[in-house]
DNA sequence: ATGATTCATCGAAGCGCTTCGACGAAAGTG
DNA sequence: CACTTTCGTCGAAGCGCTTCGATGAATCAT
């Protein structure tokens, strides 16, 4: 007990906590004596005597989409945001993504709420969650957000960067190669969202727009330029959702006769510089805010926690441009205009 | 209380914990009952009574080494072995790997152990712990880890890996190029140890190497080739541990009228074939085990905490050589031979 | 049969905190 | 100056489990 600074267990509580006034000259005594004694109060007991344990839990997504430094760095940038607000982190991976594993995993009291990434427009975590009142916070969001806590990609806003940069070099004629198309089937946010906004812009911009969907592979990506160069012979320029296809397109360029940026432009959409910037040429990229992204899942979490009549928000964040050697004036301006 | 099932609250515990022997009808009814009514028994509370959290820590590398590739799937693997021995893995991250932060972090009784990763040479963060008798792991190794646990890349075997793949392609003239001066001087163990296995391999090969250090910088790679052919006009062959080093050196020995692999053939060490396939040519890539490297991290502290004496376990794994389009025969295998 | 074991179960005492109600003492009110 | 407030502190009652010692029933050896 706390006959070190002479006082009682609860106010030693309360100083600490905060909980109630507590004289300077008692806390100062307090304080004295725990640091002194080295003193760090079990957080365990904390949690279980106030029934919040101040750990949040990162929803993991599976297995491998895109390079994963853009799922990294929302482990980081939520990790460094948990603790800077004094909460732990922990991590759920992927297999537990059923509703069933994730009740299981709720039930146990050990975390005060839920970031879940990798979100699709009909996501059944979110429904379960949604229907048992269990506070959480998305990356991403799904079909119908209302009421839910999230921050994700302004897509709209990228897509339209992406393609004013490519419209102002003079550009008419833009493909967009997409994820799988079992991933757009299958709702996956990112995939559905690029999708409409590409097509929005394009339309609103009066361009002329083919796309496509693809695996991620190089070979794929070599496929998808071949096809591409049909469906519109006079393509200028690529924006790509998954920079795994670029070797297979830069072949296929290559093939036919082509070059980078001066015959047809290329955009890495959503991913990371660091990675892109590895081929050549290095590729303009829309580089997400991923450190932001997890960041802000903690934060708007934390709020929804702990302001009292739970307040939710909604941010959404625009990738940045990042212009490199891959896009560059349109060769043939005028010729497409025609 | 447990009057569902016709039992005393301890003899529920029994039944969960395999603590005492009890009957199986007894099992059955209570086992019954705890999925009827969804029961989960509260993970706060029985960490408190147990004095066991059944939460383990792994302790994140700060800034941004690498492309973060490896890293990520140390993550990665470590949350999966973690879950399937029934533990919870949290995050903590760089700022705190200072031994006042890192002490404060375990008083908080919070976590059973530690797994710790970016170790060095002599890193304070480990004795520190050892120090205080505090349960860890490392994924990495220090100077003296007599009696500590951990899992590590076996630099040795690697570079003998990497050598012989290059002596076999008929190069006699390897150069290899390490991480910046700086780490190294740090005693960051990856830079250290291959570096001193590569001329190891080297010299019992009867081969002729040169060592540089380089930044992580496309601008520094291509300087270190320049600086490298100057040192040994014979130079054949490259081995980088640094991936981001690449677009300068191929540029460098593009501008130099030469190609890869024709006349000079390259490897990346220690990095992940999912970014070095982005290059062109693909990379011969030395692959780490990262997954299986997180995953020992937490199966080899949950044997030190789970084992009675306390058994310690340390294992190596090498990289897997994945021959891509970077590597191929000595062009003039005969003249360096002169 | 009878005492000695073993087996399955129960009740009670914590684990190290938070929190509620209470209680003196100092301060404000008419 | 008696009377209500406010302030700072204390003791005790849990939080939901694990674990220890104990108990009664069934099993075993003699």
């Amino acid at each position: 007990m706390w006959r070190r600074a002479n006082v009682s267990l609860s106010t030693v509580s309360y100083a600490i906590n905060g909980t109630r006034p507590i004289s300077e000259e008692t806390r100062a005594r307090i304080f004295a004596a725990m640091d002194e004694l080295g003193y760090r109060p079990n957080e365990i007991a904390r949690s279980l005597a106030s029934k919040r344990t101040r750990i949040l839990a990162l929803l993991f997504p599976p297995g491998e989409r895109g390079l994963g430094i853009t799922e990294f760095e929302f482990v980081t940038g939520a990790t460094e945001a948990a603790h800077a607000r004094g909460y732990h982190l922990v991590l759920w991976s992927a297999a537990l993504n059923s509703p069933k594993e994730l009740n299981h995993l709720i039930r146990q009291g050990l975390v005060d709420g839920l970031i879940v990434m990798e979100i699709h427009l009909n996501d059944r975590r979110i429904q379960f969650l949604r229907d048992n009142a269990f506070p959480f916070s998305m990356i991403g969001r799904c079909a119908d957000s209302t009421g839910i806590a999230f921050t994700d990609i302004d897509f709209e806003a990228t897509m339209r960067t992406a393609v004013h940069h490519l419209a102002e070099l003079g550009h008419r004629h833009i493909a967009f190669i997409n994820h799988a198309q079992a991933d757009f089937d299958a709702g996956y946010g990112p995939a559905v969202r690029a999708h409409v906004a590409f097509e929005q812009v394009i339309q609103s911009a009066g361009l002329h727009g083919v796309v496509r969907f693809c695996h991620a592979t190089p070979k794929d990506g070599y496929d998808a330029y071949q096809a591409l160069r049909v469906q519109d012979p006079a393509l200028t320029a690529i924006i790509s959702m998954n920079e795994r296809v670029f070797p297979g397109l830069l072949q296929a360029i290559a093939d036919a006769g082509l070059r980078v940026p001066h015959d047809v432009s290329l955009v890495s959409a959503i991913s990371s510089p660091r990675v892109t910037e590895l081929m050549a040429p290095p590729l303009t990229t829309l580089a997400p805010p991923s450190l932001e992204l997890g960041r802000l899942g903690v934060e708007l979490l934390i709020q929804q926690l702990e302001s009292d009549p739970a307040e939710i928000s909604q941010v959404l964040i625009p990738c940045a441009l990042v212009v490199s050697g891959s896009t560059g004036a349109c060769r043939n301006a005028q010729l497409t205009h025609a």
